[in-house]
DNA sequence: GCCACGGATGAAACTTACTTTCAGCAGGCG
DNA sequence: CGCCTGCTGAAAGTAAGTTTCATCCGTGGC
């Protein structure tokens, strides 16, 4: 036994692929065949059964599982799982997707799909990184404790300040929409002291929502600005600031990835809401929940 | 696909544990306990030996086999190849997020935020990695060629709807959004061969929505679903299926991880179109960001 | 209320895959 | 030349996976 009663660790820790590469001149002749195959094309051996893989090997079963002994596996099915888990490491991380980048002309509707969501995907997840929990935490308190929450957007950005009225309301806080500016003003100039005003703005420049915001300030209200850019003007009128991480996303994408960012921030101050108070939240979204039931039709089908 | 010439494929390339959460609903009850094990921690199902597993979701191997079949799998071994496969190249989160897991009572927080962000982020991107692009690209075709398209959808599903409709205006489609049933069903009655309708629903479940998109294929028109559910009865009403893939959320995450996935998918549809037609599209959108030029303020600020 | 039906389910029979045993055989050495 | 040693595959044995089938349970029709 050249290989074995040692003490050299059947350790094996980075890869199996490299590990059995290692062992393999000290294998006997029919076993480097089968560790030649493996080692050639992990995935492909992973689907083999131990027949298929001793007769490609030209060599019987018995010497398969000799070699998964050799290499420090129980048996087979325990090599042929670890070969997959190998094999699917190995994958080539997703290829030149240019972060905030455009889409070549030329690309397919693969290409594109792969695209949006990488850049819909970061965009959220560096959104939350750069998030400040402290402000996140003040804006939470001050709505919890509001007596009135007017929330402000145009446009887009009006989605998500109806998608966070509907959010608060549902948990039983007293939340406002406008989609129209005078009646926003209008809402605006009757907050006060105690109240909280939320506006919504990717470009942190548009006017109407500014204007609102500064309004509402004037009263005397909380005011929470969340926009892309932590230096635009509609900071100027904001207590506090909540940014998100879009990138300057190109005109086609139709400027998704911004929305999914304001809506995590969202949905971060939502959770943060209900969490304070969290059997009076459940409550109320469970009754939410029910009200609707009556509006949806049996269950999943079986089978195929 | 036993039911029906529907196009929508047994896709499931990207994510194997996506997939069978999305058809999680449709399973039997002892099959979904299966489900569960092995989506909970598909590394350690992927161990197991069949009996194993059925004795721990305290079931028969026979309906461990069932389940392989339900999810598309020849049979245990290749199930557990592809789960191996699967658990390997999700690099383990650092900490312990659960995915699609409840946020503990105690966090603070940076945890929520940090957990939200990263179900968020894995809607989408699952969502994307298991979107099938000929799908895709047959609907982006029947967009791209109607006379008229139909957007319909409730609740949450509505701000989704909405925002396509947007989009599509945007760039010179002539697309419509009802937030009323009565006013949808009596547009549906007017679609006819040519025209497109969109069903959004995210359990697949709501019967305003399945009702309006039947008639409109009654009528003649393309029907287009998008729900996260794939047996769910609105597919039974769709020429074409679209999924999303977003983890059943718990009441707390507000189900916005759901709402990112949609909009995604609508994303991507968007993009397909105005690729069909850059230089229209182009020129439409830089006209409509012109119009709202008059409602935005100066510059960012430079410096602190 | 009863019955027929269909789907879900697990026990058991069955098949296939994996593992062990063992005898043959090739090469090396006295 | 004969014996030993270790590699090898055939075949036996065991465990894992798959199919079949009888039973059970809920549903809807009469």
């Amino acid at each position: 036994m050249a290989k074995s009663p040692k003490i050299s660790a059947s350790h094996e820790p980075g890869g199996l692929i490299v590990h059995i590469s290692g062992l393999l001149p000290s294998l006997s002749p029919a076993e480097q065949r089968v560790a030649r195959l493996v080692v050639s094309d992990p995935a492909a051996a992973a689907r083999r059964t131990i027949t298929d893989l001793a007769t490609a090997a030209e060599t019987s079963e018995a010497t398969v599982i000799r070699f998964c002994r050799s290499v420090g596996m129980d048996g087979y099915p325990q090599l042929r799982i670890r070969l997959a888990a190998e094999a699917a490491r190995r994958i080539e991380p997703p290829d030149a997707r240019v972060v905030g980048g455009d889409i070549p002309p030329g690309a397919d509707l693969a290409q594109i799909i792969a695209t949006i969501a990488f850049n819909d995907a970061r965009a959220v997840e560096e959104t939350a990184e750069q998030l400040d929990p402290a402000v996140c935490e003040q804006v939470v308190e001050a709505i919890s404790g509001a007596a009135r929450i007017d929330i402000y957007g145009a446009g887009a950005s009006g989605f998500v300040a109806s998608d966070f009225q509907q959010k608060l309301h549902r948990i039983g806080r007293i939340a406002f929409y406008f989609p129209d500016v005078h009646t926003a003003l209008t809402s605006a100039a009757l907050l006060g002291r105690g109240d909280v005003a939320i506006g919504i703005s990717h470009t942190g420049t548009t006017s109407d929502v500014i204007e609102v915001l500064e309004q509402a300030r004037t009263r005397g209200a909380a005011t929470v600005a969340l926009t892309n850019f932590p230096r635009s003007p509609i900071t100027d009128v904001a207590d506090f600031v909540l940014t998100t991480a879009a990138r300057e996303t190109t005109y086609r994408s139709g400027a998704t990835a911004s929305r999914l960012a304001q809506l995590t921030v969202v949905d971060c101050l939502f959770v943060g809401v209900a969490a304070r108070n969290r059997a009076r939240a459940r409550k109320a979204l469970e009754a939410t929940a029910e009200a609707v039931q009556s509006h949806r039709v049996g269950a999943n089908r079986r089978r195929a």
